[in-house]
DNA sequence: GATGAATGAGGCTTCATTCAT
DNA sequence: GATGAATGAAGCCTCATTCAT
């Protein structure tokens, strides 16, 4: 009874193919993506992956919570950065900046699926943006305690957060900025955020 | 020779296709938009379109023009407002809220060209993108002169104003926020920005 | 404005398609049945079908409304028959060898559509089945009417003479007689009916 | 050595795939029919059902023995009735309304088979119908023997006379007569059925 | 110029069958 | 012997595009 190899076996498969669900989506967008692609990609059968998903919606379902789970985890981390406010924004940039460049091809999925028509992809994709508020607005509710900063609406605030860097990281990789460029910028964004939100001094 | 109403007789048919094109890519994205459907509400033969267009690439491309220069002449206007710096980007954000309520359609569908796949439409988006960072850069270049505000980089600052005003709308809508709510916030919102930048006393 | 000629060309297609639909349909069944096979048969591309019938299942159906309507032709004709009651019936009898004979395709797709397991095609073959109890019932009723018979169940009768009919016929077919065979009985099962009906003398 | 018992699980094994590919060819017609249903359904593995037969064709024809086995010893005891003849085919035909109703599962299936478009199962289907043709005629021989009545050609009587009985109770239960008003029409059948005969008075 | 009938490539999904365990 | 995970062939249908009228 080799259950538990089984299902390693199963785990490792299932995470092949949204490995290379993310690749083809992020190549060409859902309709455009190919099942059959996919399958070959993650070097199993074309119609293996229909035991491991309903169907393609539930493959491309599956890929984003997936990613959201890796990408607020990474984000998460980087709040938990040890340091003054002006540090852990910072980091938080460069967690973006890091995300957009090394897992692009995730990133750029969440983005269609948080912009796009689909209904049901727009509600996956803005679990996390919710989710990414709300790990923001707990930093700034401890900075409030810490007396670090007076801030009346910590909800608003953290959304203008996340504007200054997911935002700001995505505008400014489109507009044609390198990593490095935009990297440099995260004391600037840093600071103007710390002043936009009026820290004691 | 009735050149000049044939001229605009097509002119007139060019613009229903693109308003029509507009409508269904933003119902239903461009793969699943038919071509067929927008001929018919644009009231023109299936056929007719490709007298028009090369081919559905190119609607897509003719009507996210078609956007990008009223939604530019819009930004535009909301930033000529007389009045100080504060209340101009008040009016910048309010612009973008009733651009993202009242022309929903065509602000999504240059969202989602914006962060989707396929790089013409990208490429397309972005032009818009940076007509936007101009027009903000032009305008905090004015208040630098004026002695207004200090600012060491302009091009960051306005992405980042931008960022604080289209992404920050955008987010706050697919959070669910009502117009009236994210309206309440411009107010709170040009203070974070006049804060950040560091405005003279 | 060749809107007749368009008319005819249509039409004409049309009955291409039920015809070669017939064909395959009796070859294969429904659901072995190509419909890209039967547009090929038919001379014309797999999507025109598409422009005459909403799907497999409507050809099929298409193609049983028009069998049933040149099979119902063919009985009436042979009940229409002037001459006794005996010739009449005899000549219902021929008709069906006919039938299953010479449009064996059509007379056998009909049978497994009123027998398979398909709610739809069943509800529609049985239309058939149903007009043929009534034109033979009629038949009945003008005998009893002029005093040929006596026949205390006109429906149960003609259910009778039909099943001592198609379903002879059908049933002599399946077990391997010949068509000369089975014509050659005409008389003995006309006679039979006529006993079993109790005609007078 | 416990081969007997092992014979007799392998015998019950195969019954319960039989029983259940009755239900489900009923239920959905061959093409339709899941074997991965029919073996879950008899409780047994998807591979197992191929230790058992050799394809799915086969299951379909195996089911079709074992009716045909099941429905011909139903008609051999209707039969095998003492009394007279009128009351031999009564017996007969409420033996096929029996059929029909408490068995249609396996009834339909028979006659899709014999009228569908398969000819292996055709022709499997038709033993059967040879075999009614047979036992029928066994009991007009039986009953010309003793005189009871005149039949020139034994063969075709005893297909009308199966006309009569299995044919016309399927159209009346296609033409939605229930069970009860069927079996009402008995007497009346076999009345027909021996006039048609012309029995001795 | 305008039309829309015709086309056919393309893809998701099902399911009978195999075979390693 | 029993199992069920894996396979891949096969087919319906959509829709962008063409072109004869």
């Amino acid at each position: 009874m080799p259950k538990i190899v089984d299902e390693q076996m199963r785990e490792a498969t299932r995470s092949r193919i949204l490995h290379e669900a993310a690749s083809e989506f992020a190549r060409l967008g859902f309709d455009q993506a190919n099942i059959n692609t996919i399958a070959e990609q993650a070097g199993i059968g074309k119609g293996t992956i229909y035991l491991y998903f309903e169907n393609k919606r539930e493959v491309f379902l599956g890929m984003l919570r997936h990613i959201a789970h890796s990408q607020l985890a990474t984000v998460r981390a980087a709040l938990a950065t040890e340091g003054t406010l002006q540090q852990r924004i910072e980091s938080l940039f460069r967690a973006f900046v890091h995300l957009a460049e090394e897992e692009s091809d995730t990133f750029n999925v969440y983005m269609s699926a948080l912009y796009g028509v689909n209904r049901a992809f727009q509600d996956e994709a803005t679990k996390l943006l919710r989710s990414y508020v709300t790990v923001i607005a707990l930093v700034l509710e401890e900075g409030r305690e810490r007396g670090e900063l007076v801030c009346p609406d910590i909800e608003s605030t953290a959304l203008m957060v996340l504007s200054l860097t997911e935002s700001f990281v995505l505008s400014a990789r489109v507009l044609g900025q390198s990593e490095r460029e935009i990297n440099k910028q995260a004391e600037y964004v840093a600071q103007f955020v710390l002043q936009g939100i009026g820290t004691k001094p």
